[in-house]
DNA sequence: TGTGATAGCTCG
DNA sequence: GTACGAGCTATCACAC
């Protein structure tokens, strides 16, 4: 019997699960519309123990893609657009019960309020679309985000491996290591706290050690990373917090999760949800868990990476786009430098050293030229630029100008997004998505942030909608080639494949040629491909 | 016992 | 007040 089946003291009888199986066969050999329909098509396809079921359409993204920043819940939206009030869940399913225990004559009402005002949304939806004649976002629905469903399913479904006796390994180390630094923590403060406390560990730190205060949060002392950093010669305890943040980190955010939930699965694979309206940019999220923010930057944290596997005969394959967001930069300010420096594959970053600082000084000051370049992808100013850099704010006014100077292309570029989002009201990416500001009713301190977002809103959601059409292709092609090879995982702009160890170049270097040809900019695009038995040899 | 705010940390 | 976009864990204060 399926799980979700109703089943209380007196139920009535119940259609058989055969019925129940051609019933939703034949509801989706019509067009269904869904809101979150990637959720209800993980059970749906599960219980069929089909996978080719087709997608039509979803409310949700339609009312992402109308507003990005707007409430995307169903009782929301039929409450503010339809002036509907549903029937909540709460109320629906008694406290510890399930839906299985809820009445059928309620859950009727339940599940059909939800169907319908799903289809009400999604043709008011469409006519908003209309009437604000931006009728190319039903496009974009129905050709990329749509598609793009299924090609999320998919990676969701096939999940991704863990090896559970790598991280019990690494756990148990892990864990004397965070007993021995907790005993000499307690020992340098004097007394026993909790180390976790940002409160208790603020009171030993500036009273009881009376450590030179630094920075102040809204509840009291600051002890961030920054700030202990700061402290690191003033007292043998800090070198210890820090590792102890950075180990305790570890093992409460990664080893402990991702191992419960590597043992939950049968095949040790985990399985993360991606949130195709997650962001106001376009970029996907990632959560339960969250895969997209695994540890890299750190030898220790680097290697929870190694417990990502590819599974027996089988290699990861990790292709990521070089320097997409300045890549498209170039692309729409069209800047001679910086339109050169990717044609003629040149370090962007050096390139930048060169003409900032000249010939000469450009290889020792790459780095700075590299923040420079990543700054103002975010709109930086001279305050944060100097922070980052640790130098005078004067300093970093100085370089700042001089970029401007150097790229009066990139400058003017900036200023015509800016004015334009003021104008309209809202910036678009390479796919037309919009990203709406309301600058009206902001103080300028917001208005100054919009200004920034909108800037950088271009940049980060037109490289989403690149890796996007990449993903929807790849994922095309393995289906109708029947190709030996799963998508994993997408961060951000990296794509993870788990495939058969002897087809694994070819297969690498066909995928990361769709990801280079995806669209023909005024700059080429580039990916680079590696090849590895676990994620941390992907780089 | 549950919830929301805060601080802090991870990633691109 | 001052760099963009996310999610997770722990603590703490407060309500039930």
């Amino acid at each position: 019997m399926f799980h979700s089946a109703h089943f209380y003291l007196g139920v009535p009888d119940q259609i058989s699960e055969e019925d129940a199986k051609s019933a939703i066969r034949k509801i989706f050999n019509s067009k269904v519309v869904g809101h979150n329909i990637k959720f209800d098509l993980h059970f749906v396809t599960r219980f069929l123990e089909d996978d080719s079921l087709e997608v039509y359409a979803d409310s949700m993204i339609l009312a992402w893609l109308i507003n990005s920043n707007s409430s995307l819940a169903l009782d929301k939206l039929s409450d503010a657009l339809l002036g509907h009030k549903m029937l909540s869940f709460k109320d629906t399913v008694k406290k510890g019960e399930t839906f299985a225990g809820v009445e059928l004559v309620d859950a009727c009402k339940y599940a059909a309020e939800d169907a319908y005002i799903t289809a009400k949304l999604y043709n008011l939806f469409l006519e908003k679309l209309e009437l604000q004649s931006a009728t190319h976002l039903i496009d974009e629905a129905k050709e990329v985000e749509f598609p793009f469903i299924k090609t999320l399913l998919t990676m969701e479904k096939e999940g991704i491996e863990i090896d559970g006796s790598f991280l019990e390994k690494f756990l148990v180390e892990v864990k004397e290591t965070l007993a021995g630094l907790t005993t000499s923590i307690y020992e340098l403060a004097g007394s026993e706290f909790n180390i976790n406390s940002t409160k208790q560990l603020g009171l030993i730190l500036f009273e009881t050690l009376e450590l030179p205060v630094g920075k102040k949060t809204k509840t009291g002392y600051s002890t961030d990373e920054k700030v202990l950093s700061g402290l690191l010669d003033a007292h043998e305890i800090i070198p210890k917090l820090l590792e102890y943040r950075e180990v305790y980190k570890l093992y409460s955010t990664y080893i402990e999760p991702l191992l419960k939930l590597s043992k939950e699965s049968k095949r040790s694979r985990i399985h993360t949800s991606f949130v195709q309206t997650g962001t106001a940019t376009g970029r996907l999220s990632s959560k339960n868990p969250n895969l997209q923010n695994i540890p890299t930057r750190t030898p220790i944290g680097a290697k929870i990476r190694q417990a990502f596997v590819a599974g027996e005969g089988k290699k990861l394959i990790g292709i990521d786009y070089s320097q997409i967001e300045l890549r498209l930069l170039a692309h729409y300010s069209q800047d001679d430098v910086l339109v050169n420096a990717f044609k003629n594959d040149k370090d962007i970053h050096l390139q930048t050293a060169v003409v900032l600082f000249g010939e000469e000084e450009a290889a020792q000051k790459r780095s700075i030229a590299k923040t420079v370049n990543f700054g103002l992808l975010y709109g930086m100013g001279p305050k944060k630029l100097s922070d980052t850099l640790g130098i005078t704010t004067k300093e970093a006014k100085e370089i700042i100008e001089k970029y401007f100077e150097s790229f009066p292309t990139v400058k003017s570029y900036f200023r015509s997004i800016v004015d334009s989002s003021k104008e309209k009201g809202y910036v678009e990416t390479l796919l037309k998505r919009r990203r709406y500001f309301d600058y009206e009713n902001a103080t300028p301190m917001f208005r100054a942030a919009y200004e920034r977002e909108s800037v950088n809103s271009v940049f980060q959601g037109s490289a989403a909608d690149l890796i996007k059409l990449s993903m929807n292709k790849i994922h095309e092609v393995i289906e109708k080639e029947n190709l030996n090879a799963k998508m994993l995982l997408q961060i951000h702009d990296e794509l993870i494949f788990e495939v058969n160890a002897e087809e694994a170049e070819v297969l690498g270097n066909r995928f990361r040629d769709i990801m280079d040809t995806i669209m023909e900019l005024n700059v080429p695009l580039k990916a680079s491909l590696n090849i590895g038995d676990n994620w941390s040899e992907l780089k």
